[in-house]
DNA sequence: GAAGTTAAGTGGTCAGACCAGTGGCTGCTT
DNA sequence: AAGCAGCCACTGGTCTGACCACTTAACTTC
């Protein structure tokens, strides 16, 4: 066979380069001749991997001083995502489905597991849905969800702007103090859900 | 200024010339060298802008035959911004808590909307867990929890393989056939949930 | 010591070459 | 006329070498 192309290849190998070396955001990468060099491969193959380890968001290069580690979150993927993909009805449905039950879920394990201090920062993190929920889903003190939360918020940010009135952060606030976990979920549901299903 | 990079500038060139022509999914685009011709820039300014657009799943390359649009629907894009969320640092713990919120969901889902053909689908399917849970799935008819779950699978795989008694396959079917979702969530819960906070 | 200059290294781009598939055309055979 | 083999033009895939624009650091000069 051997028909696998050589940059897809080449992504990997430096993918794997990344993880070994363990890079850190910041950090720089070899630079491309280098790369060639170490890998046995063109250059333009070499510069077509690294696009597409760009437009992921894992690195970033700049000229005349090479291609570095790029801190995770800013994918300038999702903003082409947005206009490319997020057109049809059906992931915009999807999407919003997907993203109220992670929400939910974030929502009910953060009230379990909300430590005094995680509480206290919620209080001073400004109104805005997407800084105030994101304090939530830390507070659930799983990664994984939050990775997959900044994620679906960054596609939502394409389709809508939500804003909230502040009775929602505060009434949400007073039920997280108190730990009540259902009165919390009932909050999100007459704020969050209500206005989502009108806009649909 | 003028700085913004060439291959940047011809991605947008070239997604606007699919918009203008109108190209549908299964046409083809113009060939490389006449792309490059044609916006008067270098060939591998050209792929690496393609690079870009067969990311994001818009066209499709096929050698010797040329460039294609893509249907949409299958942004492998996706399926690969999910691979590199979930690399890092994946607690066992956190992958399996957000593996089991995830199933519950769609099980809810699933049961909710399950048409007749999903469930013969399902009747159909071997009795291994993933078989079986990938097309529960399916029957959410949620195209972003299967990505989703299936990156999580994936990287479950790694940590561990389920297997589980065929009552519960048997059980399963029959509430689900009956559209209990109670009771398909409670035996998900004895068997799958059981299991799991076992081997923790 | 400070300012300006130079050289090396880096990403960005281009042109040209060759390879490896694809598909259509031609011309031969049957 | 039908079918087949072979040729050839065209396509994406890859490599090379060359230049440009820019950054950095070492070096020179004052």
């Amino acid at each position: 066979m051997t028909t696998s192309k050589v940059y897809i290849e080449t992504f990997w190998q430096i993918h794997r380069m990344i993880e070994e070396a363990g890079l850190q955001p910041g950090d720089r990468l070899p630079s491309e001749r280098e790369l060639a060099d170490r890998l046995r491969v063109g250059r333009s193959s070499v510069r077509e991997a690294l696009r597409a380890l760009e437009l992921l968001g894992l690195i970033e290069t700049r000229r005349g001083e090479g291609t570095f580690m790029k801190p995770f979150g800013d994918h300038q993927l999702i903003q082409l995502l947005g206009s490319f993909i997020l057109q049809g009805n059906r992931e915009k449905r999807d999407l919003i489905e997907t993203k109220i039950f992670i929400e939910r879920i974030c929502l009910q394990l953060a009230c379990e597991r909300l430590t005094d201090e995680k509480l206290e920062l919620i209080s001073q993190t400004e109104h805005t849905y997407n800084s105030f929920f994101r304090r939530i889903v830390e507070a659930t003190d799983n990664y994984l969800l939050l990775r997959i939360w900044l994620v679906l918020n960054d596609f939502f940010e394409h389709v809508y702007t939500l804003t909230l009135p502040s009775e929602f952060y505060e009434q949400m606030w007073m039920a997280l103090q108190k730990r009540l976990c259902e009165e919390a979920t009932a909050i999100y549901e007459q704020y969050v859900m209500q206005k989502m299903s009108k806009e649909n």
